[in-house]
DNA sequence: CTGAAGTTTCAGTAATTTCTGAAAGTTAAG
DNA sequence: CTTAACTTTCAGAAATTACTGAAACTTCAG
């Protein structure tokens, strides 16, 4: 079953911005397919509606369900796995930012916190010092945003 | 002159980091190097400290520019460019997201206006459509934080 | 236990991104 | 105008990342 031109769009182009979201063009067109599907899919459906291999799909399955953006449902009397939006689109969201405040916030946090324990020991610059100084608070910041 | 190794350190990591955050490895080491050094430095200096190409580090200087993260300085009686961070933390901080912001929300919006727009003519389902208004409205509500 | 229906893994290949270095371009002093 | 000092560009090479498809694995009905 070939997709509607509109979703067709839509898939394609969350597919261009997965990679700029954190994860790659496949991915984010199986989360396109998924979030936009009222029902469930199984990894055969989307194989064939993004045209990649079976075995992409499972990768892309296991990364989206890295960062829980899905989840799996099992019919009575079928094999199959089925895969939908592990909840609404502001779950999602949250999901999406909490994951890469992870990736990208913490542990430049933790290296910054580190450095600053060393204190008098280091053999930077005082600038250098001031300028981790307020790199980790402006982290800091944004952690309390998040929360 | 090679670097200390703590801010040998600091300069790796923020390599590690660059391709999080947008850019890629050597983009972000360039900056960290930039941010840690209250002294300009010049296209040479890079090269030589990160051990990477004059044609490399020039084209890290521009993507870095277009971030509008570093500005140039001149020196009388030297035709050399020396480079240095373009404000406060805060300010390159600020810089960041509003870059970050333009790129990964700001194209998906609009794709969604334009949708929703056509709203009864849509091919799409009840469902999709749900979720294209949700996806929009987050998507806003970000915005707006931003601002 | 066996076989069918499904999923996952992974080695090799393909695609994409990044980097180098030489050539072309720019700028300004003389 | 010429030359030296510097910057930028870009084609090809290197490195990285993503994808395929076949084999291995899992699960369950009979």
């Amino acid at each position: 079953m070939p997709l509607s031109s509109e979703l067709q769009n839509l898939v394609v182009h969350f597919g261009e911005m997965g990679s700029r979201w954190g994860f790659n063009r496949t991915v984010g067109q199986v989360l396109a397919l998924i979030v936009f599907n009222e029902s469930p899919l199984c990894a055969d459906d989307i194989a064939d509606a993004l045209k990649i291999s079976r075995g992409n799909v499972s990768m892309s399955i296991k990364e989206l369900a890295s960062w829980q953006l899905i989840r799996t449902h099992r019919e009575m009397g079928d094999r199959k796995d089925y895969y939908l939006a592990n909840g609404t689109i502001w779950q999602l969201g949250q999901q999406v930012l909490a994951e890469r405040k992870k990736r990208e916030v913490d542990p430049t946090m933790s290296l910054l916190r580190n450095q600053m324990m060393d204190g008098g020991e280091s053999e930077l610059s005082e600038h250098a010092q001031q300028q981790i100084k307020e790199i980790h608070d402006l982290l800091e910041l944004f952690t309390h945003w998040f929360d």
